[in-house]
DNA sequence: GTGAAAGCGCTAACAA
DNA sequence: TTGTTAGCGCTTTCAC
């Protein structure tokens, strides 16, 4: 780390006293203009900057939050960290980012490396295995607070960002149910494995919706993935096209499910979506590159992103605020894996 | 932030000095085992953690390091990060991570950022447009070495991970010449824009392959991208779609512009690849999505984040360090866009 | 309007 | 082996 110039050095540059050049950094009122002049152009000129250690350390405060994403290789995350850091950046905060390649104890890993920084504020999504519950209470309990987004924690009381995955999924399934003009009749949902949150809950809107256009929601009607990659979609979904019941509208519980679901449909010759629609979740990026282009539930990132920030922040500047639940609506975009005719 | 228990509360508790648990805590040899062991077991009790703004304060670091990309939207910069994180993580370092957005102004307030923020160093890749030499020089004289990867800057002197973009762009382009046991006679080079380092060599590479197999890199097998982004590439090949000169073999800056040709390809009816072989280059995520699949130059994005993060711990643990310029290799992964024949 | 002095939490001489 | 003291760079009383 490089020597900067000190508020001591520019005290005695000017000849003047060490609080009086504070003062003026800091634009305090009782600060004669003149000498409030000089001290900014010495601060210039000597190229002085702020000691944020310093500060931090008699301020109290780090002015870091944290945030703890499952991962940031497909865009899903990044998109809505990118908003985040907008937020906070204005406010003065840098933010540390971490990630848990879905496993709780690199979670648990990453949270101690961030209250060891003292941040100020989480923002996390829940990693796809098992839950640090406890400790998320811990840290709130010490002053930490944390917004979760995306995977909230149920057992925790904090401010949640989330979408409403029941009634998107039961909106999502009504569209495949329906899908290029035809009414299907042999549904299927990959679901997500139990661990996640949002897996229980587009199942109840996939069961939903089921039932509301008299279909039984069987047990042949839903299979459980143990993962949530393409390979295991891929896999699933040849596991069910090897057995009796071909099923004809796929509804998956997230994109990268579907591609590989897309994959072993196609590998087998069924003609999509005449012949077996299928539904993605959450859009990805990659939902525009598949052939046919995959029909998805798009969830509003930035809007996610900036709510989960604003949210930490009011927080953060009021330890006392309530927690809040923000339920943002998602929009169903319709691709040719459900729709092929033309346009509307 | 919480008040958590100090040094001092600690000494009181015991009834000893500051600097004994200080010692005891930093794991001094002079220190009698027995009272290191009383510091140790208050500590824990006490939930002690040392406030790091009080250590950098004094030892004149800050144990953090920044991490400027151009974008982390798609996966290429974020696996390298991983491991960026992975490397400094170990040795007690945060990563800041900016994202430039292709802007040489947001990467310039990326900087200050990061400097004010008393990085000890930084691992840069080079924004598509302008450059920031001065101020990278300016940070480099003032202490916080830069290691740049990917897109280095040509015009400062510093360490540097790069593949060898000619060498690599070469061998595709032989790869391409040949694509599907055909010898090819129309190439065609999607160039990236000037602004970016990396352009103007892939293209030399392009250049030397179409003369070692007798074809003059005349001015109509090339054509330069506004942009390298999809749309880019899908709107410039069109372009010459519609033109005379219809290629039979696409070499593309990168796997975005690749891809974008490819649609535009597949939508006037050539057949892929045999009447037109397309190859892309540092691979993308969605190379596998395609279809048909993108053949394309494979970076190897684990290696270039732990050596840049090698070189750049190297230089903060000796500022004097040399300037070390580590060029590895990348793999040409041959898919179906160049070759549809069986596997060997 | 300005300066002197104390202190944030920690480390490191220097003594004892 | 331990305690005392000073000081990192900054802010903030409390005087004047």
């Amino acid at each position: 780390m490089i020597k900067h110039a000190t508020i001591k050095d520019l005290a005695q540059a000017l000849g003047i006293s060490k609080s009086t050049v504070s003062r003026a950094l800091a634009d305090h009122s009782d600060v004669k203009p003149e000498t409030k002049r000089l001290v900014l152009e010495m601060a210039e000129k000597m190229n002085y900057r702020p000691n944020p250690y310093a500060q931090n350390l008699i301020r109290r405060r780090s002015k870091v939050i944290g945030v703890v994403v499952p991962e940031f290789v497909n865009s899903f995350f990044p998109r809505i960290i990118i908003q985040i850091q907008k937020v906070f950046e204005k406010e003065g905060f840098n933010v540390l980012i971490t990630q848990s390649g879905e496993s709780a104890e690199i979670e648990l890993k990453n949270l101690h490396l961030l209250e060891n920084s003292m941040v100020e504020g989480i923002i996390l999504s829940v990693t796809e295995k098992g839950r640090n519950d406890e400790y998320y209470r811990r840290l709130i309990d010490n002053g930490i607070p944390i917004v979760f987004f995306n995977r909230p924690s149920n057992e925790v009381e904090a401010s949640k960002v989330v979408i409403d995955d029941f009634r998107m999924a039961f909106f999502a399934v009504e569209h495949v149910l329906y899908a290029n003009g035809t009414k299907r009749t042999r549904p299927l949902h990959l679901m997500g494995p139990k661990g996640i949150f949002n897996s229980a809950t587009r199942h109840q809107g996939y069961k939903e919706a089921l039932s509301k256009h008299g279909i039984d929601p069987a047990p042949d009607t839903f299979v459980q993935c143990r993962d949530i990659s393409r390979e295991c979609g891929f896999e699933t979904m040849n596991a069910i096209l090897d057995g009796d019941r071909i099923p004809d509208a796929v509804f998956c519980f997230n994109d990268q499910l579907a591609i590989g679901a897309l994959k072993a449909i196609k590998k087998r010759g069924y003609r999509i979506p005449e012949q077996i629609a299928v539904m993605g979740f959450s859009e990805s990026q990659s939902a525009l590159l598949t052939e046919p282009q995959l029909s998805s539930v798009a969830q509003p990132l930035d809007l996610i992103g900036e709510t989960a920030a604003n949210l930490l922040l009011e927080k953060i500047k009021n330890p006392d605020a309530p927690d809040r639940t923000v339920v943002l609506d998602a929009r169903i975009n319709i691709r040719e894996s459900t729709d092929v005719r033309p346009q509307q």
